[in-house]
RNA sequence: GGCCCGAUGGCGGAGUGGUGACGUAACGGACUGCAAAUCCGUGCACCCGGGUUCGAUUCCCGGUCGGGCCUCCA
């Protein structure tokens, strides 16, 4: 059994097969810091992660490096800073910090690294002598012949890497043709992209042999894969609507930077997310759904989470208030069934092997559904290594004193929800229902459910 | 206009050339003071028209509808 993969490149599914089995390497396009995440930011974030915990789970926890930038440079920063009078580190911290902790509720988990595109600008000169940096890569390529200065810019000749096109599938003679955009005079061909860009005094810039500018977007991400994963990494992911230009470009810069030599292995897109109606999400519909909403809404993250994984990566999402009260329900079932069954290692072959055809998580997660019956401890590691029952997941400082014990288990304890139980428990022993259901309603008032079994009344948060 | 996806039961959503996953919702039953939870049961879906086949929801062609990208965008 070996993995696979839905290529973007050969529109398949292929075996994956790392270059370095001791080594994978993975780079999805993290976040362009200068907003709060929406849900639909959340997607590749989450589908991510699952993947990234499957190749641990397969290569081994240490043998998979796994890269997420932070674009803390972009125009969109600059005037968002400049909408607030602050500096842009000041909006890039902020919405940095907010995306990470959005992420950790969803239990993502931080990715192996998370290098900023500001610490890339310049040449670096790691412990090898190895010379990387977006400046030298952009003065590499100029070398080549793959890229031209122009008027303070520096733009990258699409006719150089002679295919250019292939992953979009975009002949480079109908680009021309279908050129809607502008088309800077000063541009060879139209489909040329900005590798550097002039800044003024008051926008943050670097010298370079072009004068003080800033990097153009599609170099960051080239440059930041050079230097911290190699010339060709496994895995390159992202959302589908990256696929052009975004990756068509980096690959374009990377293959000429790199002697031909291809980017990505294995190019992975995942779907969009869309709000029904047909509508997709967007700031001009005022449809947009911030993560940071729906968990001050009262959902929880492995809520959010499970609704994000109950489609096949691939597939559009449509996000729905029905999606998030079915995933609740069914994530309810399963903790119920397993919160206090201990975690036993995952041997079930199905449920591996769905993983690994296309991370297949629908059908892994109706797999759980059946384990769940079967074998709770089984369902429980399944759960674990789609990255349900994190400590994150746990924070339900609802009322009063909560403590969280035991990471895989969460036991939770209230004296106050203890109390109001002996007292339910009391009224009833003297068939006082009335006293017995409004003690009942009153903490269904505050969100915990009670559940009379044989072995007594426990409560959950509903 | 170009390129690319999809169409499965009330809803979500896998999958398969031949005894119709899984979940959620609904309903019936057991249990229960009543609920909740749990267990048992019920409902019998694969866009339309051709084709290939002994047999197609599954493959091929055409159509219809829906979605995405071509511009910052996950």
């Amino acid at each position: 059994m070996t993995i696979r993969l839905y290529d973007t490149m050969r529109r398949a599914k292929v075996d994956f097969v790392p270059a370095d089995p001791a080594r994978v390497t993975m780079y999805v396009c993290g976040p362009t810091v200068y907003g709060r995440a929406h849900i639909g930011n959340a997607r590749p974030a989450v589908v991510f992660d699952v993947l990234a915990r499957l190749l641990r789970h397969t290569y081994g926890p240490d043998a998979v490096v796994y890269a997420r930038n932070i674009t803390d440079i972009d125009d969109k920063i600059i005037a968002a800073a400049a909408a607030e009078g602050v500096d842009p580190k000041v909006i890039t911290d902020r919405f940095e910090a907010h995306y990470l902790a959005d992420m950790g509720a969803l239990g993502v988990q931080p990715p192996t690294l998370a290098p900023h595109a500001t610490d890339y600008v310049a040449e670096r000169v790691d412990a090898a002598g190895r010379v990387t940096g977006m400046i030298p890569m952009i003065a590499d390529l100029v070398a080549k012949g793959a890229a031209y200065a122009a008027q303070g810019h520096v733009l990258f000749d699409v006719a150089a890497p002679g295919d250019y096109g292939r992953l979009s599938r975009r002949p480079l003679d109908e680009m021309i043709a279908g050129a809607r955009v502008e088309v800077a005079p000063y541009k060879r061909n139209p489909a040329d992209f900005v590798l550097w860009k002039p800044s003024t005094a008051d926008q943050p810039g670097w010298e370079s042999p072009w004068g003080r500018g800033r990097p153009g977007w599609h170099i960051e991400c080239s440059a930041m894969i050079a230097a911290e994963l190699g010339e060709t990494i496994d895995i390159h992911g992202g959302g589908l609507d990256l696929i052009f230009p975004h990756h068509e470009n980096e690959l374009a810069q990377s293959a000429c930077a790199h002697g031909g030599a291809p980017l990505a292995r294995v190019w992975l897109h995942n779907g969009f997310l869309s709000m029904g109606g047909g509508d997709k999400m967007s700031k001009s519909l005022g449809n947009v759904v911030g993560v940071d909403d729906l968990l001050a809404a009262g959902w929880s993250g492995d809520v959010i989470r499970l609704a994000l994984l109950s489609a096949h990566y691939r597939q559009p999402l449509v996000w729905s208030e029905a999606l998030l009260e079915q995933s609740k329900a069914r994530l309810n079932r399963w903790k119920r069934a397993v919160d206090d069954v201990t975690l036993e290692p995952l041997d079930d072959l199905r449920f591996a092997a769905t993983l690994w055809d296309d991370l297949n998580t629908p059908h892994a997660l109706s797999i759980v559904s059946e384990l769940v019956s079967s074998s709770p401890a089984a369902a429980k590691g399944a759960l674990r290594l789609l990255g349900f029952y994190l400590p994150a997941h746990f924070d339900v400082s609802l009322t009063e004193e909560v403590t969280v014990s035991d990471q895989a288990n969460a036991i939770v304890c209230n004296p106050l929800v203890d109390a109001a139980i002996a007292a339910r428990t009391a009224a009833r022993a003297r068939r006082d229902f009335a006293e017995s259901d409004r003690i009942r309603d009153e903490l269904a008032g505050q969100g915990i459910v009670l559940e009379d079994g044989p072995g007594g009344t426990t409560w959950r948060r509903g």
